[in-house]
DNA sequence: CGCGAAATAAACCAACAGGTTAATTAACCC
DNA sequence: GGGTTAATTAACCTGTTGGTTTATTTCGCG
């Protein structure tokens, strides 16, 4: 049993996961509306297993409803996830590299250098 | 060989892997600094594995310097997995389920009022 | 050169992830 | 009760992860 965050992202590694919390955000809809997408791509049980991933982590929730499973989305463990990434945000906003920068405006000169005069520095 | 997103995300999904991301904000380092926190709970081979886990994920560049390999921070792919849950910030900023709002203001008045009228009609 | 330090590579292993098919549960409806 | 639909469970398989230990590469230095 890992600890939350781990828990959190690595639930967001997949791709059909990310593309079933995707769908949520449409509104609830219960298994098999959420398996639709992917069946030609892989079986229900498959998808019953991302989705419990996608519980476990806390990701959603699902109730019961007679026969089906209405699942909701829950952004709560994404609030985590983002307050830890917040902590690089100025790594990645820009110039997280002094040479990166240097090479992008090179770039740009050599792209812009047949009739180069100021052109803008970052498309 | 997956997507950038889902390698993103898997880098992430580690303990050691965020705490060495956490080291480098304060800037560059080698192998064997790096390592030195975990040196207790695993072998140096496998902080290599997580830093070439970081590495192919772009989340860090490894220079070489003599037999030293300084590493860098790359915020780089952050910023897409950043901007991926964007798409949720509604979804854990508050009231991303109307209940929960609900019980929300049934608390917020509970403490203010202390003396309830019209409390919560399912349990 | 030869030694020591930094780092990686190789070979191996246990546990887990992600998928399958087949069987089972649970509810509805006639 | 029996059939149908929704969904899960079980058993199984394969590839990957995360760790190990041992060996190897690469460099600086006296």
């Amino acid at each position: 049993m890992r600890d939350p965050l781990s828990q959190t992202f690595a639930a967001l590694a997949d791709p059909t996961r990310r593309a079933i919390l995707a769908r949520l955000v449409e509104g609830e809809a219960n298994v098999s509306e959420l398996a639709k997408p992917f069946l030609t791509e892989m079986s229900l049980p498959a998808v019953t297993k991302h989705l419990k991933v996608l519980e476990s982590a806390g990701l959603i929730q699902k109730g019961r409803e007679a026969q089906w499973r209405p699942c909701k989305l829950n952004g709560a463990p994404l609030k985590d996830a983002a307050g830890w990434m917040e902590q690089y945000r100025s790594h990645w906003e820009e110039s997280f590299d002094r040479l990166e920068v240097y090479l992008r405006t090179v770039t740009e000169k050599d792209k812009a250098q047949k009739k180069g005069r100021r052109r803008g520095k970052k498309s």
